[in-house]
DNA sequence: TCTGGGGTCCTCTTTCTC
DNA sequence: TCTGGAGAAAGAGGACCC
């Protein structure tokens, strides 16, 4: 989808359709929060996703600041994807705002499919979306990004040279700020650049999981299979704080508000745990966890918040804390669910 | 002007077991 | 009984994604 959060309070607040729009946090740019998204108004300002609203309003003062409605998104998501399903029996989903289809059933032009794909969506929703057609889903994803918004893009397995050799190596999927700096340290800038480079460099340079998952996505390959189930692994609840705080007690009543929070959504979906997590973040943002086994999966609430206090002892408390949070994990689905 | 919240997977290190 | 090594398992941290 096209900048989905700001499309869909375009939708409800028309009258800011032109105007330089931040969805973010609890849309209040004094306090501590990043943006969501950014509409493409605002993105000219240089605001872009993960930038502090503190930073995105200093950018542009006049932009307009909303908070992240998630429930509302999840409900436009879940139209959504129920519309890719009529059209793909393989739906993997990707997140809130994409899916991969498997359209290799249909025997009409791709290009006709995504079209009455787009036009679909449109009509049910009003919101744009732009697609990527592609030999595998590495591919899809890249090509969905390169006509955005509204866009729709066809790459065959013939325009790897042309078309995706040209692109910065950040484009690839699984190359993020770190690994992109890495690579230009190896003189690699472009996807180009990366396939040239021997497997063995690689390796030796991300280990041989990512070093030879990189060679393979430079050069196009990707014959993973669309994933259209899975089971969560572990679910979490964390906070940051508006102020930086001291005060043991309230990181105590704190982590235990969140424990009950996430336990009790995890007893909804019919889940327990083996597993509990306490993370703390520093003020000058250092980031530590403790983990603590339960002697059996469990569900009760009392013995799992039990537990991540009980992680907090393993912190020393010299610095103030900025964020707080619990993660649940080893989850495995309850007897009779 | 500081850096959210919800996840997954990988790597490195330590610990346990045989 | 001690020791060393191999391999598994588990925890901490980091990178990445939306």
């Amino acid at each position: 989808m096209d900048a989905f959060f700001a499309a869909i309070e375009l939708r409800r607040h028309p009258e800011l359709k032109g105007k330089p729009l931040v969805i973010g946090g609890r849309g209040d740019p004094t306090k501590r929060g990043v943006v969501s998204t950014a509409s493409y108004e605002a993105r000219r300002f240089g605001i872009h996703s993960g930038m502090p609203l503190r930073t995105a309003i200093w950018r542009c003062p006049d932009a307009i600041f909303l908070p992240v409605d998630f429930q509302t998104y999840e409900t436009v998501s879940q139209q959504i994807k129920t519309i890719a399903r009529e059209f793909s029996p393989v739906v993997e989903d990707a997140g809130i705002d994409e899916c991969f289809l498997d359209i290799s059933h249909v025997e009409s032009s791709p290009v006709s499919f995504a079209q009455e794909i787009k036009r679909r969506i449109k009509d049910a929703t009003g919101l744009s979306c732009s697609i990527g057609i592609a030999p595998n889903k590495l591919l899809a994803k890249i090509a969905s990004d390169m006509n955005k918004p509204d866009g729709l893009t066809v790459i065959t397995k013939k325009d790897i040279e042309e078309r995706i050799w040209p692109l910065p190596a950040r484009k690839l999927w699984g190359v993020g700020p770190k690994t992109e700096a890495r690579l230009h340290e190896l003189n690699v800038s472009t996807i180009g650049d990366l396939a040239a480079v021997p497997v063995e460099t690689l390796v030796a340079r991300f280990g041989p999981a990512h070093g030879e998952y990189l060679q393979r996505a430079a050069r196009g390959i990707d014959d993973s299979p669309l994933l259209t189930h899975w089971e969560p692994k572990s679910m979490s609840r964390e906070t940051t704080f508006e102020a930086d705080v001291s005060d043991w007690q309230v990181l105590e009543q704190t982590l235990a508000h969140l424990t009950r929070d996430v336990v009790l959504r995890m007893k909804e979906e019919n889940y327990r745990c083996r597993r509990v997590t306490a993370t703390l973040r520093y003020a000058d943002f250092e980031t530590h966890t403790h983990t603590l086994p339960l002697p059996a999966a469990t569900d009760d609430s009392d013995v799992i918040a039990e537990t991540a206090l009980h992680c907090l002892d393993f912190f020393p408390l010299v610095k103030k804390v900025r964020l707080i949070g619990v993660r649940l994990g080893d989850l495995q689905k309850s007897e009779g669910a």
